[in-house]
DNA sequence: TGAAGAGCAAGTCAACTTGTCTTGGTTGAT
DNA sequence: ATCAACCAAGACAAGTTGACTTGCTCTTCA
């Protein structure tokens, strides 16, 4: 049983994060520069502690490269908010997606777009009746 | 901007609002009884102290009902876990539920019967055509 | 009437988290 | 050799979280 109550990344662990899908990998100090600009030592250190977290929780690896440490991610960004929010939906006792999609659809919080996105979704998976018991209903 | 960046409830307040949700309106005792079986007067204060927290949130109310207090939800179950969804969604840089959509269909979170469920509701709320205004659903 | 006990408000507290910074050691290029 | 960047490890203050303590107000009923 996956067990996590808390989010996979803290704010600020989550900046690095980005950094790294945005621009790939990256060295303490390519994410200092653009994180903290004229961060000098301390704000190094800072990166630096937080790359060992995140390598804690197995969202970033590295590599050496000559002599310093190359960051790179272990997940997908799509993946790891997938990942966040089917975590948040089972901490929140959801078994199933279901009620959530209902209350996105019903509120009105999805987009035209993503409405159609969605539909195109659904036949994806199960084009009509292939695989089902054809008369359960409800 | 809504710039909420940590849960909406700890794990212990959302056990509060859990047994909320699951029995309806409930005195402090009512809720340490459940959650705390032989809790005493120090786990009543625990949960008293919780509820306050909630309030504080606007998560719960309290009505005066003759010498105690009553406590109910100010939020549904279902709009909680959407809210939550969609502050995830937010915080993780993403603008658009879209691709989180396709990743947790993707992998297969859905069943026939719920993918079916949801082409239904996809039809009510905007039948075919892509209009951006949503007219009243239920 | 007055003792007991439930209800309540407010404050305290230890353990933990989080972002930052310090220290001290290693390495590579001048 | 010197200097600056790099790195590992730890210390730290501020904030959060769940639980507990204290002291007060009611209601009940013996």
């Amino acid at each position: 049983m996956t067990k996590s109550r808390k989010p996979a990344a803290t704010a600020a662990e989550l900046a690095i994060l980005e950094q790294l899908w945005e621009r790939g990998p990256a060295t303490i100090g390519d994410l200092r520069d653009s994180l903290y600009p004229n961060g000098g030592a301390s704000k190094f250190a800072t990166v630096q502690k937080l790359l060992g977290r995140l390598s804690e929780k197995h969202l970033v690896d590295r590599r050496k490269d000559g002599t310093r440490w190359v960051f790179e991610p272990l997940v997908e960004r799509d993946a790891f908010l997938g990942d966040e929010l089917r975590r948040v939906a089972t901490r929140l006792g959801g078994e199933s997606l279901t009620p959530v999609l209902t209350y996105l659809i019903e509120t009105g919080a999805l987009t035209a777009d993503e409405r159609n996105h969605l539909r195109r979704l659904l036949d994806q998976a199960a084009p009509a009746s292939t695989r089902s018991k054809r008369k359960g209903g409800k």
